[in-house]
DNA sequence: ATTGACCTTCCAGCAGATGGAAGGTCTATT
DNA sequence: AATAGACCTTCCATCTGCTGGAAGGTCAAT
């Protein structure tokens, strides 16, 4: 599968994958005349960074995170516990997600002008928890 | 308050967070002595971006996020369909993030070894649709 | 065999920080 | 009053994570 078919089905650009390749996080077949050539693993390894990534996760989180997801041995104790911070942290990201959403939404539908700097229900959800 | 408590409270850098100022994020006050001096309001405008950056927004949808969550025209059309679009954003991220949370859970608690590539399961969610 | 849409590598530049130097300020202790 | 240490300031260099463009090879169709 040529570059440009794997970026349409990753949804990532192929000067992104080619990069991703640069730094080693994937590393495709190539055909006889040099081009790029995908597997259907590849494209889910590229889907996967493509997530993990727009979800806010640092290039070497997602190292981490695509290696659990390809490591045959997945029963070690301490492969076990980096899985378990990363569900942590995915859990506080979608809990600020929430949140977020929350707040957004309660900015559209209830509040209006003025009120804002005194609405408590939004400097609630601004603070997630006490400011001073 | 200094910079060094707003880092604090805000979980941002200060170096980050004098970067914010120079692209224009913040406009902390001053102190006769040249020190920023940051308001309960600017912590708040802080950890807003703080969560926001961290949930993968550009600064530049978060420039957006951090207007509505200031505009005091907030009736206004073209405002709520900002607003609009940020909130199908962000439910298109919690619901990216669960799927990558169940993924994750999943391969630590079921799989192990090498049934991965062959496991239908993961198949599924690393797919997240169809790869053709 | 030429056109156009692909692909390749390489190198430059931008976004979003991050680190360090050089120096001023504040508070406390000597 | 002076010296120390922890703050603060600006400025400039560097790093990460792409992104764009040039220069050139490949491929399929006309």
């Amino acid at each position: 599968m040529n570059i440009g078919i794997a970026s349409e089905k990753s949804g990532l650009p192929s000067k992104t994958i080619r990069y991703y390749e640069d730094i080693g996080l994937l590393r495709p077949a190539r055909t006889d005349n040099g081009y790029r050539d995908y597997s259907v693993a590849d494209i889910h390894r590229l889907r996967f960074l493509q997530r993990s990534r727009s979800l806010g996760f640092s290039v070497d989180e997602c190292r981490q995170l695509l290696s659990l997801y390809q490591d045959k041995d997945r029963e070690s104790a301490d492969v076990k516990s980096i899985a378990e911070a990363k569900l942590r942290e995915i859990d506080r990201k979608i809990a600020e997600l929430v949140g977020l959403r929350g707040l957004l939404h309660h900015l559209v539908e209830h509040c209006h002008g003025d009120e804002r700097p005194d609405c408590p229900i939004i400097d609630e959800l601004a603070g997630e928890g006490m400011v001073q």
